[in-house]
DNA sequence: AGCGCTAATTGAATCGGTTCAACGAAATTG
DNA sequence: CAATTTCGTTGAACCGATTCAATTAGCGCT
């Protein structure tokens, strides 16, 4: 008899029942077809082909399987964000290196928007989360416990030993760049720093610092206050502004540094995009760097290469960061693993000794 | 009695059980609270607590329910190309603010691993695919038609009638371009070109561009070749080089043309890419643009406006052009849909009046 | 008390596969 | 020839939820 076609689309069962055969069989025809006598999987291809049966649906065999063979990575911003921000591609680069290898899958989660029938947290199909902590990390986390999928934080601003991490050292990170500038002869420094709490910017006092959120910042900070003072430098005078990590609060910064009396001869620049951005105000104010302002970023980012001056920066191996949360978490281990990557001084052309 | 913790992790029908109450009724509790006497609402919530269910599970919701809620973008590419290409990142950039704005997730497939156990075109649970169809643009499609689900084509070569695809009109913009560099006087034009078919780069002669693989390339020449013959340039004349839009191609390619008699005082770029590229090429070389060579780019990718140069070029609305292709998929209609939006000159610093 | 109405809850079907113990038939072995 | 092994196939359980028709309970009204 003829095999007519279904109204709805063709399931595996309507195959079994048109070929006359099991549904395991037919399972095994696509999963496993040197199981199957070659004369019963012709047939069933071909019933399958008449049917318009293409393939067992991935919804299906999920539900069995239990792994979804794809990892996330969530953040609170939007998902642009993911293509946009030099430090977030950078870091997708080693994540997606990581992703291929291993064949996994890779899902973009924003857990931005909190309203129904999105793609978030709670709903993604995913075997695992890496979580990009850049800001509201703490509730990232809390989000993805519930989950109760293993998962990764990445620049997570705390160091809470309950949750597996991979970072960097910041406090050696930040003596890096201290050192580098003291060695340079400069003493007239400004700070132009990361976020210490949540969404406000403006100067850093000694109150500020203790009440920090970010721990990154706050280690950088004292790495940078250290290297100062063991050169002499009294650092209750070092201005400190908390910016955005934008134009605009950079901008906003180096206006108030720059009208206070004494002028810095050196930034100290807790992320390279500040330090970009630092770079540009400078010079559209005719200041020349690194002959008026030395500047000296963080992160290491590839625009830090290609803009001019060549920014010197402490560079994180951002992609290896990416790479190595994503194996932990297709590692299986339930365990908690904090890792801590080293840190390395990339001299470019945006510092100089100070004329002072 | 109290209630014990299981092995395994908890399911729907254990809390149900413990609570002492139905299935529908504790699925009403996690996705429509409204409909539950709030007595029994929060005793299966203490329940859940107890038994350490942490709310329905992403996986059998799916099976029912049918729609994942997400968009897939595939291509050949490894994963890392769409951190990594310009272009890709504009186009992503599209992508995920129109799956932000419809709460879509968005996962990254790639169809270069032909492996098993892999997660591609056939296995992503996704609900329609956006097709970079850089290259095997056919293999491509011809995947993701297995797998019956919606999908729209970018970038395809070939103008098939039965595929939905946006896109831009090359033939259109690579008149802009002529007429912009024959309008500055130059008559001595060499052209930089995409792909004409996989994998292969050189000269490309009226044979090759008869045999061409990819439209996109080719209607970008004749487009060229229409608009310099109309200013009396003789085509056949026109040195024309494929490359592989990568620096060390179109390096050759400039090798190449400038080993040759009479050089060239404007190119024809069919990418911003390679645009760029010839652009550091020229400059290592001592040549100066535009004084000494005008270029001219095609797509208008970021990295254009920051140059130095600037890059005159010819912009695709490459973030509209992701956003219509999400919008096409989740419009759900499944009618073939075909969309050609407009491009536009955009004059900068790279091109300059014909000294000759 | 009897009736109609609404709101809350149940029970079973369903989604589309994978897996595995058990089984029958054919091939191999002692 | 009986015993064992191998191979291919079956049938049913299972994965973890959602949905909806049917039922029950509670309430107000005459």
């Amino acid at each position: 008899m003829p095999v007519t076609k279904l109204e709805r689309a063709a399931r595996l069962a309507d195959v079994a029942k048109a070929a006359g055969v099991s549904q395991g069989t037919v399972s095994n025809v696509f999963n496993r077809p040197q199981v199957v006598r070659e004369e019963v999987r012709e047939h069933v291809r071909e019933v399958a082909r008449q049917i318009g049966y293409r393939g067992p649906d991935p919804k299906g065999r999920l539900l069995r399987a239990g792994k979804v063979n794809a990892i996330g990575v969530a953040t609170f911003e939007p998902l642009s964000y993911f293509f946009e921000d030099p430090f977030a591609r950078t870091l997708m680069q080693g994540i997606s290196e990581a992703c291929d290898k291993a064949g996994a899958g890779l899902s973009l989660v924003s857990a931005q928007n909190p309203e129904r029938l999105t793609w978030n947290v709670e709903s993604a199909l995913v075997d695992g989360f890496v979580l990009l902590c850049i800001e509201e990390g703490d509730r990232l986390v809390e989000l993805t416990r519930a989950r109760q999928l293993p998962f990764v934080a990445l620049a997570l601003g705390k160091p809470d030993p309950t949750i597996s991490a991979v970072g960097s050292d910041d406090f050696a990170g930040a003596k890096l760049a201290a050192e580098h500038i003291c060695g340079l002869g400069h003493r007239n420094i400004a700070v132009l720093a990361l976020e210490f709490v949540d969404d406000r910017f403006g100067w850093i006092g000694p109150r500020e610092l203790e009440g920090a959120v970010y721990s990154t910042s706050r280690d950088r900070l004292l790495g940078y206050f250290e290297v100062l003072e063991a050169h002499g430098v009294d650092t209750s005078k070092v201005p400190v502004w908390e910016t955005l990590n934008d134009m605009a609060t950079t901008a906003a910064g180096l206006e108030a540094v720059f009208a206070k009396g004494e002028r810095p001869t050196a930034l100290l620049c807790m992320s390279d995009r500040v330090a970009l951005s630092a770079i540009e105000w400078l010079q559209a104010r005719g200041l020349r760097v690194p002959d008026d302002v030395s500047v000296i970023g963080y992160d290491g980012i590839p625009e830090g290469e290609t803009s001019r001056p060549k920014l010197t920066t402490v560079s994180q191996p951002i992609v290896e960061i990416g790479r190595r949360a994503v194996e932990i978490i297709l590692d299986g281990a339930d365990e908690v693993r904090r890792e801590t990557l080293p840190v390395e001084l990339i001299v470019r052309d945006s510092t100089a000794p100070s004329r002072a």
